[in-house]
DNA sequence: GGGGAGAGATGCCGC
DNA sequence: GCGGCATTTCTCCCC
């Protein structure tokens, strides 16, 4: 168990150095901005970042159960036996409080991390695909150039069919819902309304589609052709020892 | 610095003993499962809960890097004088291998939280606000059962109007855009087709709405009411010392 | 800075 | 389990 005034200077000497700190402490937990939360006393993993960006989180589950953004103030304070760590976001209105009773652990380091993720694999790749082989959505689909699709807004894909009809197509890369089915409708209408068109043909593209978005879809003329989104980084081997698994 | 053996032995021991784990490590990331990514050598925070979900955070930003779902299961071991850690999900047929060249600190502790976050100020609230003072709406307005409102679904509030006109109210807790205006017309033709009406009006209820959601919204008819979300919990003090802030 | 839309979205609740 | 939908959504892109 640590003293609290020495997390207290540790803490305040690791910010100042813009290192890393994490620190796990039994505390509650009060936030106010954006909405307001109350969390009781329990252990949780504490994640201050050089950003100033704060991250608390739970020993269960993927997502933080509170956080502040980057650009928040924090300030710290030993009261009553207990560790404040204050948290202000001025510019967002937003304000954090953990009231810590223990602390299990701390630990800070100065991390340098210039590299920036490369993710594939995603909406854009997608539609990218159709552009380079457009019979993927029916024979005689012909895409227009990408540069036109910019000049109607945010549509994935704008072509003609082999009838020379205008057609719409929207891309995702995970099941299509009725919220997909709506965003269509929405690009098919706004396209008829700038053209001054009456015959617009919307086509979903996606893995898959629910019942009731199908049954949506159908009601409103458009059509549903099931598209797997493309992943193009090297698979890297999925076989390895079973060994030593935990 | 730490010796990879000695961090892959206590690694071990305290996902054996559901402690949760943390490190920081020079590493660089692999991803294949829904989409695929690669993340360069950097210093990154290393977190494995006790559920088994694994979270990567740079130094920087809200957002982990990397991350895998609970129920992954974890292996490591040491080669080429790396430390390499290796995450499968077979449900979720994702992978990730992390291949760590220094391990800057290690952590673990068996960190004990039974308590859930209570959060205030939501959509729900926002409609509860509105059953109990429909007036906020409009005069004359009368909201339905909170029971019939589940049986057309997911809105948030139906009611009746002064000339005893079926109302659909949408609630936003933000600024409300094209999508909500999309959402609302939907539930007002589903009312409409469900109930065999040719008069249904639709009211997007939120703090604020863009201009191109406000065209939107009149164009077919429906109409936008300026309504601020609640915030229950006792606003705890706003105002506190400002010395030691950093 | 606001608007619009995707996300390896996540998480919650309903059936 | 899937479906529908909110989220202190967050993030990026583009105007």
């Amino acid at each position: 168990m640590w003293k609290k005034e020495e997390v207290c200077s540790l803490l305040k000497d690791a910010v100042a150095r813009r290192e890393i700190v994490v620190l796990a402490a039994k505390c509650e937990i009060k936030y106010s901005g954006r909405a307001e939360s109350y969390l009781g006393d329990g252990d949780r993993l504490i994640i201050l970042k050089e950003d100033y960006s704060l991250l608390v989180h739970q020993p269960q589950g993927n997502a933080p159960v509170n956080y502040m953004k980057s650009g928040t103030i924090h300030s710290s304070f030993v009261e009553d036996g207990f560790l404040f760590l204050k948290c202000e976001n001025l510019v967002q209105k937003e304000f954090l409080t953990i009231i810590m009773k223990k602390v299990y652990f701390f630990n800070s380091h100065k991390l340098n991390d210039s590299q920036k993720i490369v993710l594939q694999g995603n909406e854009a790749d997608m539609a990218n695909m159709i552009y380079k082989a457009p019979e993927i959505i029916e024979d005689g689909f012909k895409p227009v150039s990408q540069e036109e699709q910019t000049a109607y807004g945010f549509i994935d894909v704008l072509g003609t069919d082999k009838e020379d009809i205008l057609t719409v197509v929207e891309c995702k890369r995970y099941c299509a819902d009725l919220a997909a089915v709506t965003q269509l409708r929405r690009y098919v209408e706004r396209i008829m309304d700038a053209k001054g068109l009456k015959n617009v043909r919307g086509i979903l593209a996606a893995p898959r589609i629910t019942d009731n978005a199908k049954k949506m879809l159908e009601d409103w003329g458009y059509s549903f052709v099931s598209v797997i989104p493309p992943k193009y980084l090297a698979e890297y081997s999925k076989s390895q020892s079973k060994l030593d698994e935990y």
